[in-house]
DNA sequence: ACGTTGATTGTTCGT
DNA sequence: ACGAACAATCAACGT
């Protein structure tokens, strides 16, 4: 069973992040709900003036389950794109190695 | 080979 | 600035 999710993972931590997995920590791409909240989040307060985050999320988490997939695919269409886009992080960052130029330094 | 986990992404709203 | 519900993700790692 999956387990529970808080939803409190940490975000934007501070920069000087001492145990990170990936050294160039390519972050994945956006998710469908991403491109699709970045559309709807418009029409749902248009249609919900006054309306909080709180009843916009619920609502838009409804609506977005509510399309088909068909309705869904240009939001997955994009969600595979940015993935995509991560997909070049993630190789620069498989690919890095010795050759690979790197700033980092505090 | 298979399964799990963790990390991440963006919105809104308020404080 | 960040946190929290809302949903997806999916790549890397471990066994």
């Amino acid at each position: 069973m999956p387990k529970e999710r808080a939803t409190t993972r940490k975000t934007a931590k501070k920069d000087g992040g001492k145990k990170k997995k990936d050294p160039n920590a390519p972050k994945r791409g956006l998710s469908a709900y991403m491109f699709f909240a970045n559309e709807q989040r418009e029409k749902v307060r248009e249609d919900n003036p006054g309306i909080k985050f709180g009843d916009v999320g619920k609502l838009l988490g409804e609506k977005w389950k509510s399309l088909n997939e068909k309705q869904k695919t240009p939001y997955e269409a994009k969600a595979a794109a940015d993935k995509k886009r991560y997909e070049e992080e993630k190789a620069a960052y498989t690919a890095g190695g010795d050759a690979e130029e790197e700033e980092e330094e505090e």
